[in-house]
DNA sequence: TCAACGATTAAACGATTGTTTAATTGTTGA
DNA sequence: TCAACAATTAAACAATCGTTTAATCGTTGA
């Protein structure tokens, strides 16, 4: 049994022997990282709800569109959104994963969003 | 109705319209960006689990104290953990309330830990 | 009251992140 | 093939963030 400086108790000690690895931790902090900016959770949202051009995401966003082609490289390199290019369009869309899903509940769960049909 | 470059469908042009204000995201972004953190992940998990004072979670998270008491700070700041000084030390725990629950669930579905009783 | 201990704060530093501007790649229709 | 358009990439910049070191604050027991 691992030593804490001071022993309060034995529960402590007990989870101290028994902390998950950091890399439990650091795979989730990387998904909410991916949500700690405002204008990613705002385009995942979007992404949710419509599948768009980069051009109309563009408009809707109100951000040029490399700075939300950087968001969208970010958001599809974690799978959490997919893309398909038609002609000169490229579409993007949420995935339809759990973990899309899950992370689309969880965010209007937070803000508690009204959720457009 | 507000107008995209490219009008490729209704569907999208409605969506723009009843778009939620930036505000709405922004609390949402704020709480992610706190989990953003794989200490502070780890150190909110902790706090679900166990009450302890600040050296003893120091040993645990095997950090600095000065460190760890900057993210006590910051969790406590948006209600997630609380305090109680009892004699010289400070004893941290994770506040008990919807937000701080909802979150704890978050990480464990997304991290899927094995949950010490 | 003063020394010891636990916790917090402040300043400084390096690292990471998001946006801008400009250049480049890819696709279509004339 | 070339001009127009959509998307992406690259480089540069400011801003934010997490840690370290050092100093300070708060509490207790001698």
């Amino acid at each position: 049994m691992p030593q804490l400086p001071h022993s309060h108790d034995g529960h402590s000690e007990k989870l101290f022997g028994h902390m998950p690895a950091p890399e439990e931790f650091t795979a989730s902090a990387d998904l909410f990282k991916l949500m700690s900016d405002g204008t990613r959770i705002k385009l995942f949202w979007l992404l949710c709800h419509c599948e768009e051009c980069l051009l109309d995401l563009s408009a809707m966003m109100e951000m040029s569109s490399p700075a939300l082609s950087h968001h969208l490289k970010l958001l599809r390199a974690c799978g959490l959104i997919v893309s398909r290019r038609e002609g000169k369009e490229v579409y993007y869309r949420a995935a339809d994963t759990r973990q899309a899903d899950a992370l689309h509940h969880m965010i209007e769960e937070i803000a508690e969003l009204a959720c457009p049909d």
